[in-house]
RNA sequence: GCGGAUGUGGUGAAAUUGGUAGACACGCCAGACUUAGGAUCUGGUGCCGAGAGGUGUGCGGGUUCGAGUCCCUCCAUCCGCACCA
């Protein structure tokens, strides 16, 4: 009998949907385990190979669990709000709910082809309003909350309102942004409007202006990643920067929270590390300095209060509000021109931008705290409005880019650090004496900086302060497909939507683009399109893609509650995600947006966990090998070989490398099939009559026609073996370029696995005590598979199985112990055939994935002897086989006596003999 | 620019704690079988060398009896950088 996959794998998938293999409900009885994937955006293209990649290891992860006895949550859903649908609905004008639903159709179809274990009774989409109904709950719970210090967690805002009511906000311990102080008179007499003022300074969730890319020809707010050049991706059309109000939340409340949580997950150092470094706590020194000749404070946050006396100019952002106040009449030409063209560019692109230094003389200085001395302020766009005060001290001694811009500009230099050479760049190491620092003289870095801010402090200018580069998270987007706020506006203020009337569904509206005066898609829809209708309209805004995707988690505890985002018991019974598998681009963005809501959710008292993901591991992206040809200035296109050494004139263009013979030749007919501009096209072929092109690994992606689906795999091959090599390619949190060659060393491995039970084309195993030999094997084969499992090494597992498979083959094994407990082994890996052997071993089993791991026994594995690898410096010369009993120095007589030991000594006498015993022995000439 | 990662045969890679570098595969070479198959099986395959042997984990240095692994300098490639998901 063949090992017919195909038949095998679709009569599997089936009877596992009947049987409801995969369902899987609450069991006080078992250990709970929750292995989690990062649910995927349903994109127009389908999945491709990359896609599975975490899947598969997910998947083999929670069967091997399964087996070993746990109760295990591994659920699928997806991410189905976001950008590409609605470009779509933009350009065709379908609604992207048709368009998600299709997508999501044809994602599943293929999720289903890899034979995975997802409990699909508990799927979300993030679109649907069932899910996004808590999306908005759990908004509604932020708005109606503030950081309290005291308590040093989220707290209903009710209870500030309280205090506010009782004794105003003097003695309140909260995040805040209010820089009014009142009292509980004050309060009372504020007007409802004023109230709400200063309660958006404490809401969690809230309302302020923010920095944005505003495109004025699209009327639309632009991700960096749709501008391209400084000019919107889509039309080409300029951008600036604009101050917009928008809802934001309070993340950085939580930035010390954050940090000190990443010391209790079992996350990689390197993803740790990224959210350190993005959170970016710093410690230094708040100092104003005040602008001469006017009644303005500049106020900036300093790393580095010790080198208060190298300033020499100050730098502020080109958005900073007091510019247009302190800009002197001479200077406010060049200031304008200067502050439009930064507006021109986007925040990365002024960061990465240091050879071009650019900035403007305001005209205006400040005065120095210290000295008095006059210090001229600059604009410049290195300098950024949304990070810390908008503004910066320059110490140009002590930091590059200061040192730089002075350079530049031929601002002075002055040299505060003792014994220090700044003549060519800027002294930024923190170990030098300080010097023409007045009272810092003499003293090191550390003691400076204490004495310094205490300076500061005392003459009321600053104070020592935390800094974080974390910034509040702008949650409100300018788009249609995405939630809509629990929210509408009443006398310019906003309300919540009551929790009755949840969820505010998203309303049809005509075309998915802002309107004429820029409002937003939802400003579109007609009163009677909205679910409710409340106050004098609804925000218009969308939530970001981020919302519904940081606490997915939650809900595939509980997926159809009606009551709750989720019920306390099952919250209690699943508690954290025990693994979590994705990628490492999601590290400062979804992954930190998870871990803020969780932390909320519990300080609000809705969970008992304050981290979502107990460990996480990163897989590696798949990346395609794109195929391009050359087309020279003649027009014809060139096979690689018959290229000229001087390819002037000639371009690139990459073609669909579903077009490509195996010996990387292009089928030419195929060719002028695929795009009309192919169609007449003429070749320079090689002397094979080929023409041939170049490979290049690029991200696989739609637009470099190098995308490979797993489907045609799967129907070549079959899912185990799809799924068996994608693990066999190489460590999952490693990048790799796809390459379907090595499949069929697997698709070989797996027949070869098949034969092991089948004689002459019948299935047939004997009962017979399992040979020392086999039990050796096996035993090995587990205690390897078992390592490898619990440290996520599926490549190696697989070579093992080939290992172990060559082995038995070798050793004609037919043991139906040895082959039963391999076969086990193996399902977690390759489920289709193994269940169908498995059926064939244990007619009355309904699925393998009842039974229990095989559990290794070492006393198989005792050996006697051991062959010793002897090394003369370091370099192995021979090996001597001694039995395991001898200990060291036995060991070491008997190698010294050998005569191949006496031919690498050339008659000197060894200067040291090393021996680890069982492992080596090096002679030291 | 800032932050993170990665560099080992022709290719994907292995080497888990500092202890035999290249397991397991792909490819290639030679052969067997044959109803000629994208089937199966056997042997070989880092590089140089006829061989003895030499050499070899991005470059250069260091620590060590011993370094792919630890430390330092440099180079290259990939990912993220706040409205893509």
């Amino acid at each position: 009998m063949d090992y017919t996959f195909n038949a095998i794998e679709a009569k599997w998938r089936q009877i596992w949907q009947e049987r409801n293999t995969y369902k899987v409900s609450e069991d006080s009885s078992k250990p709970k385990f929750y292995v989690l994937d990062m649910f995927p955006y349903p994109s127009g293209a389908g999945l491709h190979v990359g896609h599975p990649l975490g899947y598969i290891a997910s998947d083999i992860f929670a069967r091997y669990k399964r087996l070993k006895g746990f109760n295990v949550l591994h659920p699928m859903g997806y991410d189905s709000f976001g950008l590409p649908a609605e470009q779509y609905a933009i350009q065709t004008g379908q609604h992207p709910a048709i368009t998600t639903k299709e997508n999501i159709a044809r994602y599943r179809q293929q999720l289903d082809l890899m034979g995975f274990s997802f409990d699909w009774d508990r799927e979300v989409r993030t679109s649907d309003p069932s899910y996004y109904k808590w999306t908005q709950w759990i908004f509604k719970q932020l708005f109606d909350a503030y950081y309290d210090l005291t308590l040093d967690k989220a707290t209903p805002i009710a209870s500030l309102i309280r205090t506010f009511e009782q004794e105003g906000n003097s003695n309140t311990n909260a995040v805040h942004d209010c820089e009014q102080r009142f009292d509980a008179a004050a309060w009372a007499a504020f007007s409802p409007e004023a109230k709400e003022a200063v309660l958006q300074q404490y809401r969690m969730a809230y309302l302020a202006e923010s920095w944005v890319n505003w495109c004025p020809a699209l009327g639309t707010v632009l991700a960096n990643d749709e501008i391209v050049n400084g000019v919107s991706e889509r039309g080409g059309h300029p951008v600036e920067q604009k101050r917009m109000m928008q809802w934001s939340m309070r993340i950085k409340a939580y930035a010390e929270r954050l940090l000190e949580g990443l010391d209790r997950i079992d996350w990689t150092d390197a993803l740790k590390e990224q959210q350190r470094n993005w959170i970016g706590k710093s410690k230094g020194s708040s100092v104003q300095f005040a602008v001469k000749d006017a009644d303005l404070q500049i106020e900036v946050f300093t790393t580095r209060p010790d080198t208060i006396f190298g300033v020499s100019f100050m730098v502020l952002a080109p958005e900073h509000p007091f510019v247009e106040q302190i800009c002197t009449p001479a200077q406010a030409q060049e200031v304008q021109a200067y502050q439009q063209q930064a507006a021109l560019k986007t925040e990365r692109d002024r960061q990465a931008d240091v050879k071009n230094i650019t900035g403007a003389f305001t005209g205006a200085y400040a005065l120095h705290p210290f000295t008095g001395q006059e210090i001229p302020i600059w604009i410049g766009d290195y300098v950024l409005a949304s990070y810390g005060t908008g503004a910066v001290m320059a110490v140009p001694c002590g930091d590059q880019r200061d040192y730089d811009f002075a350079k530049h500009f031929n601002l002075p230099i002055p040299n505060i650090f003792a014994d220090q050479d700044i003549s060519e760049a800027a002294y930024a190491e923190k170990d030098a004496v300080i010097a023409n620092s007045d009272f810092l003289d003499g003293l090191d870095a550390k003691s400076a900086m204490e004495k310094a801010i205490a300076a500061i402090e005392a003459k009321g200018i600053g104070q020592g302060k935390t800094n974080y580069r974390l910034r509040d998270a702008v949650f409100s987007r300018q788009r249609y497909w995405g939630e809509p706020f629990p929210v509408f506006y009443q006398d310019g203020l906003p309300h919540l939507v009551d929790d009755a009337l949840l969820p505010v569904t998203l309303p049809d509206v005509d075309a998915y683009l802002p309107t004429q005066d820029g409002e937003p898609p939802l400003a579109r829809a007609a009163k009677e399109a909205w679910s409710c209708q409340l106050g004098e309209r609804m925000e218009y805004n969308t939530m970001p893609g981020w919302a519904g995707s940081s606490w997915y988690f939650l809900r595939y505890m509980d997926p159809h509650n009606q009551e709750a985002f989720a019920g306390p018991d099952k919250l209690a019974y699943w508690n954290q995600v025990d693994l979590y598998i994705g990628g490492s681009e999601h590290a400062t963005g979804h992954l930190l947006y998870a871990r803020f809501w969780t932390k909320a959710l519990h300080d609000l008292g809705f969970i008992h966990f304050d981290e979502p993901f107990a460990k996480l591991i990163n897989q590696g992206m798949i990346l395609g090998k794109s195929a391009i040809a050359y087309i020279g200035p003649d027009q014809k296109m060139y096979s690689l070989d018959m290229l000229p050494e001087n390819k002037e004139g000639f371009r690139e263009v990459r073609i669909l490398i579903d077009l490509l013979n195996d010996d990387e030749s292009i089928q030419l007919d195929a060719l002028k099939a695929w795009q009309p501009q192919y169609a007449a096209q003429e070749f320079v072929c090689n002397a094979d009559g080929k023409v041939l092109v170049k490979r290049e690994v690029d991200k696989m992606s739609k637009r470099w026609y190098n995308v490979v689906t797993p489907d045609d795999l799967c129907e070549k091959y079959g899912a185990d073996t799809l799924r068996m090599y994608e693990m066999f390619l190489g460590p999952l949190e490693q990048s790799k370029p796809w390459d379907t060659k090595g499949i069929t060393g697997v698709h070989g491995f797996l027949k070869k696995y098949w034969r092991l039970f089948h004689i002459n084309g019948h299935f047939e195993v004997e009962d017979s005590q399992p040979s020392p030999a086999a039990l050796k094997t096996l035993h090995k084969t587990i205690k390897k598979l078992t390592d490898d499992l619990e440290r996520f090494s599926f490549n190696t597992g697989v070579s093992s199985f080939m290992i172990c498979v060559n082995e038995l083959t070798e050793q004609k094994c037919n043991n139906r112990h040895i082959l039963e407990q391999l076969t086990i082994l193996m399902a977690p890996y390759a489920p289709h055939i193994c269940e169908e052997i498995w059926a064939q071993l244990q007619p009355a089993s309904p699925t393998i994935f009842n039974s229990e791991y095989p559990i290794f026994d070492p006393s198989y594995l005792t050996e006697s002897s051991f062959d010793y690898p002897v090394s003369f410096n370091g370099k192995m010369r021979f090996k001597a086989t001694l039995e395991l009993a001898l200990s060291i120095d036995e060991v070491k007589e008997v190698i010294l006596a050998k005569p191949e030991t006496q031919k690498w000594l050339e008659g000197k006498d060894p200067k040291k003999v090393i021996v680890v015993h069982g492992k080596i022995v090096n002679i030291v000439l």
